[in-house]
DNA sequence: TGTACATCAGTGAACGCGCGTTCACTGATGTAC
DNA sequence: TGTACATCAGTGAACGCGCGTTCACTGATGTAC
């Protein structure tokens, strides 16, 4: 180690950088992903376009960059809500907030795909630790009922999921795809001109789910 | 009405129309909607861009067109489910069979909307129509079991659903949240690398919602 | 059947735009002696 | 403390690209008499 690091010049790089993704994660708030300019960033900031390549080596970079804080912003939020010995209630909730507080960041993980894009092996990795928190989660609360197809299929095919009981893989991916359908039509606005609540409706579809073993 | 349509010209017209909007499918089912291009299109067919006006007002005609032509099919995919007297299992099956029969059109309706983008009234009469098929699927199956905490609110928030019973409403919503939910995260290709066959997921939740009242 | 005219599909040039990215450079900030 | 040098943030010009869109036009196809 040469260097302790933090010097003045470090300091200012990391807060630039910082800058440019705050930028870069308003833009896509306001116009998604694909709208997503350098030069426009450089703009804001009172810089010309060449500048940002200081900091990142192109427009790619920068985006990747953006999906991998995405995926471990939730990774951490997931982390939080379960370190609490808290359960499936509140990491419901807790995608829940996160999911609203930036709609955009949220199908920047869970939305349309870009055909043909292959997500760098970090974020994959990142993507398993989510799933792990679920699991983990699931796996706590014992289960019940007699076996289902959807069991007896699993029980075949758990490539993933660990060591875990069965059940458990069951009720992760459940609560996945469940609190995902809500929520994503939510985002998206498909429940515009329908009056009632979504939050009620998500209530209504956690609270089914901790009612089923 | 002083003519019968359908002359030579007009059957070229229909033609070449037909022909843009099938590049266009196949440029958004390769690179997603935002990568449509009207240059491109017209390259393609041996023609040079500006030919193309002849046809559509401008790009924006043209995906509003593409948006409308989805809705419209799946409304009428769902329409046909519905007319053979068959129930929910039916119009879920033909659900799913729409999306993966071209998953970036599944996307254009229900995927990653495009901040500030508001849909044209006749879409969202068509959306009105998808949405009746499936209230009066529901409608037609018998409610049993205790009001739910979600009825007594969709109970007091009914602008939509008509005159429907409302144990019919929020099955509705329950069928279509749910199937969304597996749906989406299937063309997503977020089950990818875990190895159990979505198929059987999908048919899981089906199984719970017929099983439901 | 033949001629005069109208319709209209498609061209090619042009406009203006913003994009990502490269490159040689200036000038300020930091480091070493 | 002062001088010589290295580092590196940011500039400005430039490249090449593809985009949507307009406009005046050519030439083929259809219509009317």
């Amino acid at each position: 180690m040469t260097q302790k690091s933090a010097s003045p010049r470090d300091r200012y790089r990391t807060h630039v950088r910082a800058e440019i993704k705050e930028r870069a994660w308003a833009q896509i708030a306001g116009a998604g992903a694909s709208a997503l300019s350098l030069n426009a960033i450089a703009k804001q900031m009172g810089m010309t376009g060449p500048a940002l390549y200081r900091y990142f080596a192109g427009r790619d970079e920068l985006i990747t960059e953006l999906v991998t804080d995405a995926y471990r912003s939730l990774a951490d939020t997931f982390r939080a809500a379960a370190a609490d010995g808290a359960g499936l209630a509140e990491l419901a909730h807790a995608l829940r907030r996160w999911a609203l507080d930036d709609p955009q960041r949220y199908f920047l993980i869970y939305g349309t795909p870009v055909p043909g894009y292959q997500a760098p092996d970090d974020i994959t990795t990142i993507a398993t630790d989510i799933m792990a928190t679920l699991l983990d989660a699931c796996a706590a609360v014992p289960a019940g009922g007699a076996e289902t197809a959807l069991d007896a299929h699993l029980a075949h095919h758990r490539g993933w999921g660990g060591s875990r009981p069965v059940p458990a893989l069951r009720r992760a991916l459940t609560f996945w795809t469940r609190l995902h359908g809500v929520l994503s039509l939510e985002l998206s606005g498909q429940f515009t001109g329908m009056d009632f609540d979504p939050a009620q409706l998500f209530a209504a579809e956690l609270d089914n789910l901790l009612a089923s073993r």
